[in-house]
This record gives C-alpha cells, structure tokens and sequence, in this order.
DNA sequence: GTTGACGTACGTACAGTGTACGTGTCACTC
DNA sequence: GAGTGACACGTACACTGTACGTACGTCAAC
C-alpha cells in the first residue's frame, strides 16, 4: 500500500464522485476507499472544501487542449471550446463541481492565456478579446451546467419530467407546439448550434458590418 | 401568528439563505426562524430536496417579464434576457439554487413560451427557435453563475484571489498584459456585450448569409 | 544508546445534519 | 360519545465535518 498522499486523496474523491454522485461524497467515505482513518486525510488536506476545490482544479488541468496555430483561428476557438467540454463526458458528475466554485487557483491560467493568444491573433483588441473570452465561457459554463443537470447525483431513471407535452395549448400554444423538438435533446448538436452561433457572431465584429464582406464563403459546416 | 404553511416555510428558507448564504440552511435553522418544531416542516415538504426546488420555483416565478410586443424583436430579446438576470441582483444567493437545479416544474414554461414566440415572430422556425433559446439560457446561466460565484456562501472580504497580475510574463504573456483587464469585473458591461454579440449572431441567421435567404426551411443543419 | 523533535496514522468525542416514527391535540363528521 | 383526519411536536438514529489527544515511526544531536 502506497504511503497516503494529497493526489491519492484527490484521485479517490474523483472516483467516489463518479462512482456515486457528488451527494454521496464524504471524508468518511474517502477514507474507507483508501482503507484509511478518517482523520488521516486531514494530514495533508486542510478541510474538507479545500479537497472540493482540490477537485475542482484536478479534473480542469486534465483538459486536453490541442492547439493547431496553422488552423483557422475560427477552428481554433471551435477546438479549444471542445476540448472545455471534453470534461463533461470524462468526468460529468465531477464537472458540477469545476462550474459551481470559481477557481482560485493557477491550473484555469493556461487555458485562458491560449484563448486570449488565439483572439488577439485573430484580430481582436485586448479589450475585446477579454469580453469575448468571458461570454464563450458564461455559454460553456451554462451548456455544461444543463448537460450534467440532466444527471445530477445518482440518475434514478425518473424521466418523468413535466413534460412540454403536458402544456396547454391555449396557455403555452409555442410550448405545446414545440414541444417534441424541447424533449428531444442532444446535447452535441445543441452545443455545436451555439458554437457555430457566437462564432458567426464574433466574425461579423470582426469584419465590421455584414456588407464588408462581399463574397466571402459562409463557413458551410457538414 | 399565522399558521405554518408551504409557502411561508419557503419564503423563511428564502430570507435565510440571503441573510446567511446557502451554506448555511438546515431544517432546523428555518424552523427555529419560524418559531416551530423541526418536523412540522416536513407536513407540507416532503423533503428537503423538495424544499429548494419549491425555493428555485418561487425565486423563478417572481421574474418580472413586461414583454412590449410593439418594440424590435432584438429589443424584445434583450429585455426578456435581463428580466431574467434581474433574479441575480433580488437574490444573489438564492441564483445558485435555480441555476443548480434543473427545473421540475412549471414555473419555467411562461418564460419559455414567451421567448420563442418573440423568436418565432422574427421570423425564426420552430426548430431554429429552441436552439436559439437553448442558447441563450445556456448564455444567461453560465453568465449568472460568475456573478454570483463571486459570493458563493458568506462572501469574507478575502479578495486574495489568484491575481492574473501575478502571472508569470513569458509563460503567460497575454494574461499578464491584460491583467488589469481580466481583474476588472462590471458583470452589468460583461452582460450586455456578450448580449449585443448573442442577438448580433442571430441578427445576421435571420438575414440569412448575407445573401439570398433559403426562405425554405431546414436551417441548412444536419 | 538515549533523548528529543517531528511528521503521520489513528481513535474518540462533539456539535450538527436529515428524517422515520410515535404521540398529543385540535376541529369536524357520524 | 366514537371516529377521522390534519397538524405540531419530541425523540431517536444514522450520519456528517473536524478538534483534540494518542501512538508510532524516522532522523539529529548528544
């Protein structure tokens, strides 16, 4: 049995929380994962928020960012948006606890400094890119929150949301209409739509007014 | 003394959790609030789970949406979207409850109906109008997410955050430059510009790219 | 070797949590 | 009266985070 370290009881809670929800997570339970007393964890984690946040910053540096400075600069902000989201499908029920406490720590740093290379490459003012990079992250921060909203802690397979379907016609006419396209969700495309959407947005603040464009192709993604 | 009911065991658990941060509420804590034994509040809450999502729904259904059908669509929008941001400045720590939790109930259909059908009236279809929506709330709550994260439970003056100041120059040149900038935060200028960008990318979808409009449906979107 | 200091694992203990369960007290219907 | 429900309440249990004291290493100085 290796020695009880601070990254074994950050690696541990990462398990327990994916294994069993961010509910059901406890120093007690810790410590009997790793076959220990409760009060060693206390050695070298000063309190229990301080191992969340420990947490937190664990699964954010596990971040793959591939960065391509021959791409486009639109299919670069699109890569490192992904590579954001990536967290949610390898750790979806510790994501909760990356968008809920704001980091104070350095491991958010790099992720910021290459999004705001990227802009300012791109064009964009200092300013500028700093607004920019606040708005794509308020939209990720918000896409990831509903994405593992849907299972927040164990996921009884309680579908029985209210369903849109259930709305009067009369009362909610667009919510009764539409209500197979607000039941079906994908997340994937539902995150590209909005991609795509505060990309064309930033290319046409870019080019300046839409006429200054001319005849330049529309980005048709398949 | 009135008697105890569901809606005044809300409203007490509403004024705790702004009075003392949402940390701090506990069952016990909301009684002794209302002057009465711990487990009478469980004759008209089932639980306490049950309790904080009657909390999201009533913070929710207090929204004060004044909807002028007359005004531009985009004018429209924005107003809808900081009607909602409005909740964050009445109840700061009480935001985090309503963007935690996904909604169960239906307190959340009136905005939704409303929403598309100033989308719909622009000129949006069905489909493109609940992606938009999607959008825009996933925008709304990512950006109410930062601004109350900046006083999660009881907010100590401990402003000692990470300073981007601090960042190292050649491993972090960009941060480090716009340090000033990436430590200034007027979440009302953050709000409205990436709003402005948000409505100025669904501006130019309506006007199609530029160039001729489809007019046809589809969105040009697998 | 002895002594001390020190870091670490551990057990106990305490205040606080959500809530299941039983008891008492009303008003109201037979 | 008896019976019925709703409601306020107290007790009890399993569980939480963690302050505190204890025990057992290893290493330095003598």
């Amino acid at each position: 049995m290796p020695p009880l370290t601070r990254a074994r009881i950050v690696a541990a809670a990462i398990e327990l929380i994916e294994r069993e929800g961010a509910d059901a997570i406890s120093m007690r339970r810790i410590a009997a994962d790793l076959g220990v007393g409760v009060m060693s964890l206390y050695n070298h984690v000063p309190s229990k928020a301080a191992l969340l946040d420990a947490v937190a910053e664990g699964v954010l540096s596990q971040i793959a960012f591939t960065d391509d400075p021959a791409a486009e600069w639109t299919e670069r902000v699109r890569i490192q948006a992904r590579a954001f989201r990536q967290i949610a499908h390898h750790y979806p029920r510790s994501t909760m606890l990356v968008v809920s406490r704001q980091l104070r720590s350095p491991a958010g740093l790099p992720p910021v400094e290459r999004a705001l290379a990227t802009l300012r490459e791109a064009g964009f003012g200092g300013a500028e890119a700093v607004q920019i990079l606040r708005t794509f992250i308020a939209y990720i921060v918000g896409s990831l929150l509903r994405e593992v909203g849907v299972a927040p802690s164990f996921a009884p397979p309680q579908r029985a949301d209210v369903h849109p379907a259930a709305a009067d016609p009369t009362l909610f006419p667009q919510v009764a209409e539409l209500a197979p396209l607000l039941e079906e969700v994908d997340h994937e495309k539902a995150f590209e739509f909005g991609l795509d959407m505060m990309i064309k947005a930033i290319e046409v603040r870019l080019a300046g007014t839409c006429a200054a464009r001319g005849a330049e192709r529309g980005g048709a993604r398949g």
